[in-house]
DNA sequence: CTGAAAGCGCTTACAG
DNA sequence: CTGAAAGCGCTTACAG
């Protein structure tokens, strides 16, 4: 392996000038960086990751994430993606500090200050929709802070790069699904979680325009069950109750247990369900025959590689291949749903 | 950060002696090994992998893969996934040398012997099932050799764990699928590779276990191919004009594009279709609604998972969790084709 | 059985 | 504009 001190060798310079130069911190003569450039070009020279982190401990460099905390047990796996890293990073001397927020704009201001005050580094976010928590987002990206956001994006701050899903090709992978299931033809009945969440409008939009191409499979009407089981057994008892020619169902987003419920006590009607997100209570519905699949989104995968996102940039000043980095769409069926 | 520095300090001894304890290397009077122990416990102390990998250098760590070259691009995608990490190891220090074979055991035994002369401390392979592959593979395990199989497995010998998909699993999942596509009513033809090769023959398994609880799924007849394209349209088209009641295709390996060409030149048949891995011929024919699904091994991450796997042990000398790493079975439908 | 020193590859002050 | 030294946390000889 070349190191700096060979590439320093070569050149008749010290380490400290090839660092110098390799980290563009100027305050080297012109003629003997582009002298070093030449050096380091021809031995295709490349620092080592193991000396650089090593170094980085005299930081006591810190992340800070910040993840919602809510009755879904779709966030835990968010949140184990993240803890898996935490012991491989504090063993590279990098400290992962997690804040579990409930889910209102005001937890997450008030975590960000906490980790703010806590000095870290860089921020892994799950966003709120929520302009104060944009505004202030802009801010901190303003100063210099990398943030990436996880899981839901925000649009209008420049973070480092979004990890998620790509909501709208979700939304065509389940129609596309429920095509293949239905052979095509087929009357759709939508229940979404909150008609104004982008991920869920998006979705939803995703889908229709699939179904778009395929004149035979027809949306009977879309309610919104606000993530609630609750609200949901009813909104979709009511829903297949007022359409009898109703043959299938699409779960946008969470309540996906009250809306299986709903489908139980309708034992005569054959209605051909999907939805996202293999949660225990869904597997549960899956393994039952009550929902044919579910699409997923990797969540465990888009903590960790949040995750590596930082560290990369911390460690190595990288910058992500694209700002938007998206999770594979899995889709679950009976037989793929414990691996 | 606790440092073997902090600990040896509190046990009023050098870090000579707390890194004997702590990698069990014995020459410790007990009481001090005692004393040393339970301070490492008092404060948690985990040793910085920073460190660790940067002593590593002095061993100039070499990681050897025999990877198959073949027609099939889908071992290219292997051989992507371990080249990933070959820029990210060489920046530890640890040299990843990768060698591409012939589908046959003599090259795989001539890649060993090249490599064991280079000085390897690790081996990822994809064996080929071969006795004389089983033996020389099992000798050098014997030796202290960590091997990891990858892509498909030889159960004859003990290696430090088996990067792959779960082909049963495999088979039963494209039964489900099949089923809900097909509304649990179906004719099958059945087109695997070699009917003797274990993959594809568990592909097969699962495919019947599953089918055995659906009445009316049946498998009119199993051809082979021998993952060949030429021999692979010959036989589809056959099995196609033989059975005029067939009305489902299950391509269990290679081959693909051959039998695609086969379902084309019957435009009158609906043959709903699916097949292995996703390919780019593959996938132009899922553009183009030859087949509906393709059942996905992520062999990127197959690569990069056996080398990730070899990294920890030998930089932590840390054993995998399990003897069999699964990676995930993913379904691709023309909408998430391209992620 | 134990310790002191050197070294892995890098960056960070500091001195000039 | 440049260099020499110290240090990040660990392990490896070597000396005793």
């Amino acid at each position: 392996m070349v190191t700096s001190k060979q590439v320093a060798k070569m050149a008749g310079v010290s380490r400290g000038t090839v660092d110098r130069v390799i980290n563009n911190r100027g305050m080297v003569k012109e003629s003997t960086r582009q002298r070093i450039q030449e050096i380091i070009r021809r031995l295709n020279y490349k620092p080592s990751r193991a000396g650089k982190v090593l170094v980085s401990h005299q930081k006591k460099l810190k992340i800070g994430c910040i993840i919602i905390k809510a009755q879904n047990p779709f966030y835990d796996d968010l949140y184990r993606g993240i803890t898996l890293k935490v012991e491989e990073y504090s063993s590279y001397g990098i400290e992962v500090i997690v804040e579990r927020v409930d889910f209102c704009g005001e937890s997450q201001l008030r975590s960000i200050k906490t980790l703010l005050n806590r000095g870290i580094n860089a921020l892994v976010i799950q966003p709120m929709n929520d302009p104060a928590v944009a505004e202030k987002l802009a801010a901190l990206a303003r100063r210099g802070l990398p943030i990436v956001t996880t899981n839901t994006d925000i649009e209008d701050f420049d973070s480092l790069c979004y990890v998620g899903n790509d909501f709208f090709t979700c939304g065509k992978t389940a129609a596309n699904l429920l095509d293949l299931i239905t052979g095509g033809k087929c009357a759709i009945g939508v229940v979404t979680g909150f008609g104004k969440a982008r991920s869920h409008s998006d979705r939803v939009a995703g889908f229709r325009e699939y179904i778009a191409g395929r004149p035979e499979m027809r949306v009977l009407a879309v309610k919104e069950n606000f993530d609630d089981d609750t609200k949901s057994f009813t909104v979709t008892r009511r829903l297949i109750a007022a359409h009898p020619e109703m043959d299938a169902l699409f779960l946008v987003a969470g309540g996906v247990r009250g809306a299986g419920k709903a489908l139980k006590s309708f034992p005569d009607r054959r209605i051909r369900t999907i939805c996202f997100d293999d949660v225990p209570t869904t597997k549960e519905l899956i393994r039952d025959g009550t929902i044919l699949a579910a699409i997923c989104q990797q969540p465990v995968r888009q903590g960790s590689l949040s995750l590596e996102v930082l560290f990369e940039y911390l460690i190595d000043g990288k910058t992500p291949v694209k700002k938007k980095l998206y999770t594979d769409i899995q889709i679950k069926l009976k037989s793929n749903l414990d691996l």
